[in-house]
DNA sequence: ACGCGGCCCTGGATGC
DNA sequence: TGCATCCAGGGCCGCG
């Protein structure tokens, strides 16, 4: 379920409740996750303090004494907080705090993770290869330009690629391009730089909103503290296909890219 | 090196 | 109502 703006507005939501409590124990209900759940995750966690709470691309961190604790929410994973003792179906995991709390993974799907790091988390070969935050500084223009320079993938598949730059998920890599003006479908090595700073723009902004607004509302998503997002009546093109553009009132198309649905207005995006 | 398609899995929507 | 098919927010991996 989650693009960046949602494991953002997750974090946000469990963050006040979990920085500096022990976790007293650890139930695994399902272990088949993306990968398995390691054997030894309960021994890693019990009886440790949560030092620090932090998010690296779509990856939620939790730093203990002896190494971090990663989760991934894949396509419909969630965690939130809860004093209930019964899970539900699709309740894979709990972490019991000293506080009585429960940080609870649920993930219908199971394409999330659930993972224990050793050593230094930009060494791990998760973390070894991503790019920039969105949201940060070292995310700009020149970096799209020269990165895209013979490329010839589709511009949208280029900016969801996690080595150009992390976070851009199917959603907002529509929205994004739709504010841009650019089309999707553009080979990304023949877009221009001054596109490429519109681009880099447009995309800071839809997610800097998103995150504003609370993250996205998909499906069932809620953020940490239960409460829905509210993003998705704000969103121009993604699963708009069919209906008018809110800017020319032209039919807005769909075509699949790499397998992801793209929906644009052929006269705004060139 | 690059670009693409497959795949991990469940459940909701759609259609016959 | 029931069953089959398709589709979904991610991202690693292997193939050509």
């Amino acid at each position: 379920m989650p693009e960046l703006p949602e494991v953002e507005t997750t974090l946000r939501g469990i963050e006040p409740h979990l920085a500096g409590r022990k976790i007293v124990g650890v139930v695994v209900r399902q272990a088949q996750l993306r990968w398995p759940i390691p054997d030894d995750l309960s021994a890693q966690l019990a009886g440790r303090e949560i030092l620090a709470c932090f998010r690296r691309a779509k990856y939620l961190l939790f730093a203990l004494p002896n190494g971090h604790l990663l989760i991934h929410l894949g396509m419909s994973g969630s965690l939130r907080l809860t004093s209930e003792s019964d899970p539900g179906r699709h309740d894979h995991v709990d972490i019991v705090l000293d506080s009585g709390k429960i940080l609870r993974y649920h993930d219908p799907r199971r394409f999330g993770a659930v993972l224990w790091l050793d050593g230094p988390v930009s060494e791990h070969r998760l973390f070894a290869h991503l790019g920039p935050e969105p949201l940060l500084e070292d995310f700009d223009e020149r970096r799209l330009f020269v990165l895209s320079r013979g490329r010839k993938t589709p511009v949208k598949t280029f900016i969801m690629d996690n080595q150009v730059v992390v976070g851009v998920g199917n959603i907002y890599a529509n929205e994004a391009l739709f504010m841009a003006g650019i089309k999707p479908l553009a080979m990304a090595g023949g877009v221009s730089r001054q596109r490429y700073a519109r681009l880099t723009l447009a995309i800071k902004q839809v997610l800097e909103k998103a995150i504003a607004e609370g993250g996205t509302t998909l499906k069932d998503f809620v953020g940490g503290d239960g409460k829905p997002g509210y993003f998705q009546q704000q969103l121009n093109v993604y699963g708009r296909t069919g209906e008018a553009c809110v800017k020319c009132d032209g039919v807005l198309k769909e075509v699949k890219i790499a397998g992801r649905s793209s929906v644009f207005c052929a006269r705004c995006q060139r």
